[in-house]
DNA sequence: TTTGCAATTGCAAAAATTTGCATTATAAAA
DNA sequence: TTTTATAATGCAAATTTTTGCAATTGCAAA
């Protein structure tokens, strides 16, 4: 590794690609930039970006943990079980529910980025009529 | 395989554990049973329930995706990230959220095992003092 | 600048997981 | 019961991820 830090790679492929990267995915657009780079380099700096909070870590069903990167205004995402369709939505409602959860378990709720699986509108209709 | 499924095999370990395995966990119990299980055969009945409802996947924080019996009563947890306790909350509370999420979204929420990070109240009272 | 320390990286080996394909078991239909 | 089709399993190889340890790097104090 001679300039730059895996991490600061990391950061602009998730935000050039701005979606959701397994961890062999990110590993692979970095090999691209820096082909000598070792993959277990990837993977732990991927594992201390999410501890620190820079990168966010879910599942969207997919079968394989994601990565995101972390940016100022927070969301969440519903993600169609039929139709894989990821829809995003904002911190206001879901806010409310922490903060919900928060006084009735005494527990302070750092999640940042929720992951909820269903059916999409679209795929409800179609079921209705099959 | 003779006469046992391992989907039988992993829904007793799973129900006897009571608790949440990784999939290497759940082989290597199901192993002890059934010494000539191959992995393959393990990890593709983890896969093929947890399509099917039976035993629920989630992320814990460990690093790796745990499995756990799906019950009559669902429940959803709280996962401290200082100490690692896992708190079980009930339905009721979250239901009300999904319902908002719902009607807001026009989605139906599946989501039977919720994960939410953060600090349970003991951590928090440690941090006030440091 | 040089020194010292902690964090990051590479490397090689091990471990965990997935995959394609052939075989076997299970259950429904004939 | 026999036949047939589907699902589950085993096996071997490939792929992905993790680990221990030594070397390198970056940063801050001297």
């Amino acid at each position: 590794m001679k300039k730059s830090s895996v991490e600061q790679l990391i950061l602009e492929t998730l935000s050039r690609e701005n979606t959701h990267l397994t961890s062999l995915q990110v590993y692979e657009e970095i090999r691209k930039q820096l082909p000598a780079v070792n993959s277990s380099t990837v993977y732990r700096a991927l594992e201390r970006m999410s501890k620190r909070g820079m990168v966010s870590v879910s599942d969207i069903g997919t079968g394989a943990e994601v990565f995101e990167v972390v940016k100022n205004e927070l969301h969440h995402h519903l993600v169609c079980q039929e139709c894989g369709r990821i829809i995003t939505i904002g911190q206001e409602d879901v806010r409310t529910f922490f903060k919900v959860i928060e006084q009735i378990n005494d527990f302070e709720v750092f999640t940042n980025h929720l992951i909820l699986f269903g059916l999409c509108s679209e795929c409800r209709k179609k079921d209705n009529l099959s």
